[in-house]
Order: C-alpha cells, then structure tokens, then sequence
RNA sequence: GGCGGAGUAGCUCAGCUGGUUAGAGCAGCGGAAUCAUAAUCCGCGUGUCGGGGGUUCGAGUCCCUCCUCCGCUACCA
C-alpha cells in the first residue's frame, strides 16, 4: 500500500511430526520481534509461518494413528498455528503445504524447472532411512547384532532403488559462489556462511528431487508415479505465500525476494544452498538473507525426547508469563549462538531486568507523578543538561536498534534499551525529586517529566518484544494508540507527552517471580 | 584428515583496520537513599587477555607453534 516499503520475513515451514517445542517458539518469537519492529518503523510488513506435512514419516504417523493423513496433519498443524497464537505472534499468514495453493506453485515451479532443463529423469538406489528422510552409503552403516542395518543417526535403514528425477544441482556450484560473493550479506551469522561457502566450494551433486515410494505428498506433474521431494516441495512455500506462480502482481511483485528467511542452524544448508540454486534455475530471485540460529539448552543439559527434558514453551509461559518468556528468549543470548535455559537464569531476566530495571522505573515514576502532579503528566521548565542528556540518549535508541535488528542482533537491541532505563534510574536517584516536591516542586514537575518522556520511547520500542505489557506502559503514561509508532518518536515528530493529560493510576506491569518458598531467586 | 571459529574478571560476553591505567551485565563485598514492585543509586576487580616464541617504539588485537573446545566437511574402513 502507498509508499510504505515491503518487508517480508519468514520461519521455516515446521515439520508436523514433532510436537511443538521451545526451537519452535525461538525462531517463530524471534521473527515477530524483527516483524513488529518493521511495522512500528513503517514497513508493509509480511511475515509467515506454516507447517511441512508431506513425507513418508508423517504417512506412517497417520497410519499408526489409524488416521487419513489429510486428517492428521489437520490435527497436528493446529498445534503449530495455536502455539504462535499462544506467543502473540503477529504472523499475517499461515501456510500449510497441504493446501491446493501450493500444490499449485510446486507444480508450476516443478514445470518450469523442466522447461528449463534444470530436471531430469534418472534413478536412484541406496540404503534409505525413513526417520531419517535421507540415503546413505553402505560404508556409513552399522549392522547390529539383530541383524539390523542402522544409518549414523541410528535410524533403520532400508535397501531402496527406484526411479528419481534429479535436480542439476552440480550446474550451481560456481553461480552460487558469484552469488554469495555479490552478496556477502545473504548468510548470517558470518561464522554460517564460511561452512557454506566451504561446502559449495567442495562441488555440489545433483540433488534426487522426487519418490515413488510413498504417495504423501505433491504430485509430480507428468508422472503420476511420482511426488516430489520434501525439500523442493517444503522451500517452495515462501512463494507460494506470495502469490507464486503469479509474479507480475500481487505480494510476489511488491513482496518477493524475501528480505529475510530465518531458521535453526541445522537447516541452513537447505536454504543458503538448495533453495537460491531452484529459484535461480527457475530464474526468480534469490532471497535477500538467510539467518541462522542457535540451539538451547535445559539447564546445561542438551534436549532429547528420550532424556526427557524437552522444554515446553508453553508451560514456560504459564510459569513465568508470555512478555517474560519472549523477553528472555530474546535477551538471553546473543542470537544466532546457543543458549541456555534455567529457571534461575530466567527469574534473573524476569525479576532483574523487567520488575526491578524496567518495571520500577516505570513504576516509582507514575507514582510520583500521580500524587504529586495532579494525576496528570507534569508540565516541565527550562531543561538542564542533565535532562538534555537522558532525553538525548533515549532519543537515540531508534537508529541503534534499527542498525542492531537488520543485523539480527536482537539482544544487542535490547541491551541498547537497558542502557537508557539503567540512565534513568541513576538520573532519578541523582535528581531526587521526592526532595525536589518541598523545595523546588517546579524542578521536580521537570525531573518527572524528563522520566515520563524517557519512558515513551522506550515502551514504544519495547512493543516489538513485549507487546502486552509495553501497551500497559503507554495506556500509563497517556500516549494515544496513533502515537506508538516509530513516527511519534523524536522532537520533530511533535508527538511528545502534552502536560496536563490525565493519567491513570498506576498498576505494576512487570512482576517479580517470587518462588513457593518466598525467595525471589 | 581438510576448512572455519573460539579460548578475555566467579558466570555470560564486548573489545573495529595494533596505541592512554583491558570493559559491560550478572554474582560477591562495602556504603547511600527511601519516590518505587525490599525495587534503586554510588564505590570496590594485582584478570599470566589458553601456553610458548616472534614482528614492532608499542599486541588481547599481526605472524609462527603447541594445547583445549566447537562447527562444517571428507575419508579411512
């Protein structure tokens, strides 16, 4: 719409056969944070999440289950769609690769890619592991004692010869290498995109892009026999939201390439390798980034299911509340490393930096404004320079955390933010306004304001990680639901607190985690 | 085996193209204040910057080497 410049960001499409866990809740939160960062700067925002639910395991699954597999992935995505819910992620759609739009944009793609040449005919025979979704040598076998053939990852594997079309691949090695060196951004973080860049610099193979052992999935156009494989069909779904294979309008022209696809980093291979090399062979754009994070773990214990110790996101969020948990995700490590989750270190997150940092600020500041200033923002004099400076700092926070979320350095945003409620809380103790109200009330209405209009930005900003209570914070300081943009932001935005406004009384907006036995952690 | 990354205060990390007494947060110790969610503020670190060697007027920051950890990848078999 008029003006406003496109953004498009993405999650991976996530695969229905695992229930959803805190990886999930990671990328998808991590996506929102950089999405509604986006919209409050003005952007025409796009950003998608779906589910994978083709292949031979989810096939199996609704056997098992005694189930149709279009039944059983309606189950199973839902839990998907309701955890982002659940996350208050503002995702503006939902893909699922069941439905007939994307069947519809595989089979174009697939098309073209013949058209082009890019696809041939060949076969393929080798030891396939079905857990796995992947071939392997006969050398990268282990027999067990049982007789069973086992792959690294322990998966039974199967002796399987079949048919397959293959994908040129081994064409794409030396574009790719000009590609990734034209655009040194398009991988991140740098660490990432050395693995990459060493593993196309090794030489690619062609890539088997279709089954005909199972029947889950997208038809090959053609050849009934066939569906295509898992990846060619599950990357397809970033243009399929867009519109794909109408290109000239719609969000593909305004929307597509993407500006960023974000993942885990054991799926980046698949998208800084396989799915620049199927769009440029279909000669569509390339993406515009690929951003791949870390990993958590439980208390320093890496996750497995048959440890048990798989963290359930949404028992985080009845635990410690949902602004926590997304605050801490985001906080707690610098993105794109692992990190670790533990109740201690999360209660330290929670009590520390939000109810003690933050939440006091706010707090100690409206209620000195509420019994002191007529339950309405102060009107302030002549600013001194130490007012200058926090009112300076707070107003540079928009262009370092611009700087810091296109880099996808989101704990960077955050501790930007940190460092200007920490100011704050100095510049309250050093002014002390509650001296102020017998011996000068004028100066302290100043030192209130300064405070109140510290606060603005901040919670503006803070919208992007914690949406529920950051809103709570600007209803306190009685700044209008068409002033918490970007926009509103700075002087010459003429949006700045207007003395007199009445406001609420205030209420705590982050509290403490107080343990069962009454230690706050 | 190859390629790449990392090893900095108790913990998690920041230190750009080499240059004042190596920093932050958390934890710890001491003090102040009392507006506030017993929250806040101020002060306090003799850190072998993994070990060794080298270049330089000067190295955490460059070179060599060794050790440890991690990632990607390959192979042996």
């Amino acid at each position: 719409m008029s003006g406003r410049p496109p953004f498009y960001i993405t999650t991976p499409i996530y695969y229905v056969n695992a229930s959803p866990h805190i990886g999930h809740a990671y990328t998808t939160v991590a996506c929102d944070m950089v999405a509604r960062f986006k919209r409050l700067d003005g952007y025409d925002v796009k950003f998608l999440t779906g589910t994978d639910e083709h292949g031979q395991k989810v096939e199996k699954s609704a056997q098992a289950d005694g189930m149709d597999p279009q039944a059983f992935t309606d189950r199973v995505s839902r839990n998907f769609r309701d955890l982002a819910t659940a996350l208050n992620c503002t995702n503006d759609d939902f893909i699922r690769t069941t439905e007939s739009r994307h069947t519809r944009a595989c089979q174009a793609l697939w098309t073209t890619l013949i058209e082009r040449d890019q696809i041939y005919l060949g076969s393929y025979a080798g030891w396939y592991a079905v857990r796995d979704e992947a071939f392997y040598n006969e050398d990268e076998l282990t027999t067990g004692p049982d007789g069973v053939k086992r792959a690294p990852s322990g998966a039974e594997v199967e002796w399987v010869e079949e048919p397959s079309y293959f994908f040129r691949l081994s064409r794409w090695a030396e574009p790719l290498l000009k590609f990734y060196d034209e655009n040194p951004d398009f991988i991140a973080p740098d660490s990432r995109r050395n693995e990459v860049l060493s593993f196309v610099r090794g030489g690619l193979t062609d890539l088997s892009v279709s089954r005909t052992t199972f029947q889950w999935g997208v038809p090959v156009p053609g050849d009934d026999d066939h569906i295509m494989y898992v990846w060619l069909d599950a990357l397809t779904n970033y243009i399929t939201a867009v519109g794909y294979p109408e290109t000239d309008t719609g969000q593909y022209a305004t929307h597509w390439p993407a500006d960023l696809h974000m993942m885990g980093k054991d799926i980046l291979r698949f998208h800084a390798v396989y799915w620049p090399a199927f769009l440029m062979a279909a000669d569509l754009a390339p993406p515009r980034r690929v951003f791949a994070h870390g990993w958590w773990t439980n208390e320093g214990q890496k996750v497995s299911k048959s440890v048990g110790n798989v963290i359930d996101p949404l028992t985080l969020v009845e635990t410690y509340g949902l602004d926590q948990v997304r605050y801490f995700l985001l906080r707690e490590v610098p993105f794109g490393n692992d990190g670790d989750y533990s109740h201690r270190a999360m209660v330290n997150r929670m009590n520390g930096d939000l109810a003690n940092d933050l939440g006091n600020l706010a707090q100690r500041t409206l209620s000195m404004i509420h019994k002191n200033c007529g339950q309405a923002v102060p009107q302030p004099g002549p600013f001194a320079d130490e007012d200058r400076t926090l009112l300076d700092q707070a107003g540079g926070l928009v262009d370092t955390l611009r700087a810091a979320i296109d880099r996808q350095a989101l704990h960077e945003a955050l501790e930007a933010l940190w460092v200007v409620v920490r100011a704050a809380n100095a510049y309250v103790d050093r002014q002390a306004p509650w001296a102020l109200r017998k011996t000068d009330p004028a100066r302290m209405a100043t030192v209130l304001y300064v405070l109140a209009e510290t606060l603005r930005p901040v919670a503006v900003l803070m919208q992007a990680v914690t949406p529920d209570s950051a809103a709570r914070m600007l209803d306190q300081l009685g700044v209008p639901a068409d002033a918490r943009d970007i926009a509103a932001l700075g002087e010459e935005a003429g949006r700045a607190l207007v003395p007199g406004t009445a406001l609420p009384k205030p209420v705590g907006i982050f509290p403490r985690y107080v343990d069962e036995t009454g230690d706050a952690g």
